[in-house]
DNA sequence: CAACACTTTGTAATCGATTACATTGCGAAA
DNA sequence: TTTCGCAATGTAATCGATTACAAAGTGTTG
């Protein structure tokens, strides 16, 4: 196996100075000499030297970790603000570590516990969904000052959070479907419960308020964000004696699904049906049509996630802005056209 | 903030016992009396104690945590297996790092520092492409025990790996569309130096020998795995003399990237054109047409490879079976049909 | 020259759990 | 009865870095 480890004890003796100065050295190089400086710095070369982390955080009460909650790893949505996430922790001393709220063996363990046992010093939810009794855990044991919500929060609650102007992104959409003569327009909604699915259903019905433009319950149909629920919908579509001439879908799975559904049914998309979607991933350039849709950026969100936890860790004195929306984009290609004369 | 720590310490002196007691009847219950176990028992919840898993760490000299390499976080692909790597390691006391190998910030740090560092156990590879210099450090620092490839792995070494039987895939798609009538079968590969490209490509290679069709080096066109690189090898076909009627892609992005820019070619799919993806990604069957594919278990196969790891370093006497290979099946769908007459 | 401020360094306690080693007590074997 | 083995427990050293506190050295000011 290894060697012996070396420690800071080897390096002070090949040093020639103290342990306190080896330590100093390396966490706060201002506080010692020149000389012992170099001296240490020859030492840890010449003996190879490792910090033991494990050592430090005992002995500091820290744990040089972050947790992220993801809804569903699988999803490539959540890996990409994870991926911003990484960034930037990577450039940083603390590691993250990846656990998948819908993994259901974790269900019994207090989230809290994982502050209690100094496993890490601060959370980033990409989760809205975390229940009441854990939230308040979170309070009670003052660890509130180290969470950060990204992409989805929680109503229940006012821990900072970091996500998308959803609201803005549904007017985007309706606005354009309205500049093109779009006037039937529907929509198929995340699954309830949602803070997402609520913004973006809001956003629409306000636009579609404020253009005046006519209603008809049939025109909500309820989904869940998925590919399924999008291909489910298009029957529904197919079967309706008004059909709209547009759909704003609440995400670009629906929406790919809608278009698959409603080829099958002989509606052709944009002719008969125009489709926006929400997302923009990656693939939505390469949809037949193309996809029209509303851009989010998913890595600068979870930058700004991690920036913003950062933040708070620091313990910079003030609570900075405590919700960051970012402006999303309407990104034009060919699912929709001006309606049919 | 928090009150003051609970230790051992404490709970042994409620419990009326020493902490050595109380740290057996933790670690190993049944070297203590039934009493004792009890009493621990009991003064453990009296007073909230939680162990403190860094003074653990420090005195075992482990981590408790492995780290998982992926190429690509933002990739649904990857994501997916990382997926079934956290299910497995949530049942047990590791926690899991995550780190994108194409984040630049990260590409001076010698991975196997981890180790040195003790920041984790183990390791798990996503990516195939690990440098020799940093191969070479592992088996130099003996750590090459506590490692595992997942999907891609190293033919530089032979350290433990689980994988799809990819030539095996190749050899099910070639046999397919031979089956239903194709003999000009043209393949997009992927990126040149992936194992995965390399073991595709020779399995469609043989499957292709095996069966006597007829090769056209125009037909073996360049691609990197990626929806844009079927979207460009589209344009080489619909110029092509002699094109081929059906087109085997190393990725189904690749193959909805090139069905994509096949329909700006006015090339229709399957009529014209059938189309063979590889990977079974969830848009498959949603695509236009309905995607023939090659289905791998991703989330199995980031199981298995956790499995495999936990083996390995619970250093269980002799070395398992080092290769896992998983078997991968065709799926049929609508992008595939008997080429016209 | 004395007094004071400030920088640099060293000694040793500390973080909290684990475990090598020592000790006690009890029953079985001789 | 003595001796041996085994189970249960306790004492204290240990893992390795940090830091409170003390001390020594340097320079400045009245």
């Amino acid at each position: 196996m290894d060697r012996k480890a070396v420690t800071v004890q080897d390096v002070a003796r090949v040093a020639g100075v103290s342990t306190a100065t080896v330590s100093r050295a390396l966490s706060d190089p201002n506080k010692v000499s020149e000389d012992a400086r170099t001296a240490v710095r020859n030492a840890i070369s010449a003996t190879g030297y490792r910090l033991n982390k494990a050592a430090r955080n005992l002995r500091k009460q820290q744990a040089g970790a972050v947790l992220i909650l993801v809804p569903n790893l699988g999803n490539p949505f959540f890996s990409q603000i994870l991926q911003g996430i990484s960034a930037v922790f990577s450039e940083t001393e603390f590691s993250i570590l990846v656990s998948d709220t819908s993994d259901p063996s974790k269900r019994d363990l207090n989230l809290v516990d994982y502050f209690l046992d100094r496993r890490i010093d601060g959370l980033i939810s990409l989760d809205g969904a975390l229940s009441i009794s854990e939230l308040e855990l979170f309070k009670h044991h003052s660890v509130d000052d180290r969470i950060v919500f990204a992409c989805e929060w929680s109503p229940l609650v006012d821990f900072p959070s970091v996500r998308s102007n959803n609201a803005m992104g549904a007017k985007l959409a309706i606005q354009h479907l309205y500049d093109l003569g779009h006037r039937k327009i529907a929509h198929i909604t995340g699954p309830e419960g949602n803070v997402l699915t609520r913004e973006r259903r809001e956003g629409m019905l306000q636009a579609r308020q404020k253009l005046n433009l006519p209603t008809c319950a049939e025109w909500i149909i309820r989904g869940d964000f998925s590919l399924n629920s999008g291909f489910l919908a298009a029957q529904e579509i197919a079967g309706m004696d008004d059909r709209p001439t547009a759909v704003f879908c609440a995400s670009d799975m629906v929406a790919i699904g809608l278009i698959s559904g409603l080829k099958r049914e002989g509606i052709s998309v944009p002719n008969d049906i125009s489709v926006v979607g929400f997302d923009d991933i990656e693939i939505a350039e390469f949809c037949d049509p193309p996809l029209t849709t509303i851009k989010q950026n998913r890595v600068g969100l979870g930058r700004a996630a991690a920036e913003q936890l950062l933040a708070q860790m620091g313990a910079r004195a003030g609570k900075p802005d405590r919700i960051l929306q970012l402006d999303v984009q309407l990104q034009t290609r060919e699912s929709t056209v001006a309606p049919a004369p």
